[in-house]
DNA sequence: CCCTCAATCTACAGTCACTGTAGCATATAG
DNA sequence: CTATATGCTACAGTGACTGTAGATTGAGGG
């Protein structure tokens, strides 16, 4: 049985994140000592494992619920799993592509600057000039 | 005068992320009408335009606060400008990276993955077995 | 058995950059 | 003059944690 300090050591984690698993019910609530605190088992020790692989993995915690519940169920059929993954990937890819198209305009920004005085400053020139903006109007995805 | 929803349309803002950024001092308090509306001048647009824009290439609201500040004083040298510019290319360099190899685990989970039972997924394998962890313990920064 | 001190507990506020909502007030066109 | 689109404030919610304060517990050593 360990303790939660130990638990997050092996896994990478915050003891903060470990509550927050719980309060949130992605983490079962842990068995608890005679003085309250928290003991955890091996198997408990897999699912947080789980958890921080997807996350790694850039899958939001609600797609991790969904992943996890699949995992509980090991006789459905894994299509849905399949899914998940699949739109993990594309929202990499299209975030990938986002951040490429950022890379060029800031290489040329930075690239042009010749380190004059602000006034002709090239960074903020292209950042004066609207009419170079992307075209779309969303957020940056980052 | 443009009256708050015509900026914010002219901007592909929404009105509330306008007096969001008034109300943290990115934009100046605006002008008001005797029944107490905001009225926006030419300047306004500029200002809002430049953090727009800014945002768009993923500049963090503190660093485009400082470029505004520097935009304001034109006759500084624009070393700080440029630094700044360049110290975002970096972020958004490391995020590529990162992506590209969350990109590269991803594909791999998802085609070896035959749409058997969840028992056999290897979504879900792979995501268990923690002995594939990539060995950073950071966060994901999306 | 007692002491110490690191580890743990709860509860809540803060992060970033917005977004949404409720319940009013104002401005403008017809 | 009225309808209604737009505006106002104030506050709560988002995601995924992180940090803090102040109290309690547990394990090792004397």
């Amino acid at each position: 049985m360990l303790a939660i300090g130990a638990l997050a050591r092996k896994t990478g984690t915050k003891v903060q994140t470990i509550r927050y698993y719980e309060q949130i019910g992605l983490m079962h609530d842990a068995g608890r000592t005679a003085g309250g605190q928290r003991r955890y088992s091996e198997k408990d020790l897999d699912r947080l494992a789980f958890i921080r692989h997807a996350r790694q993995l850039g899958f939001p915690l609600d797609s991790i619920r969904e992943l996890l519940d699949l995992s509980d169920n090991p006789a459905q059929r894994c299509d849905e799993a399949d899914s998940i993954a699949q739109r993990q990937l594309q929202q990499v890819e299209q975030r990938i592509k986002r951040l490429q198209a950022l890379r060029k305009e800031l290489k040329r920004m930075v690239a042009e600057c010749d380190g004059d005085t602000v006034a002709e400053c090239k960074v903020l020139e292209v950042l004066r000039d609207h009419a170079e903006c992307l075209t779309e109007h969303d957020r940056i995805g980052a």
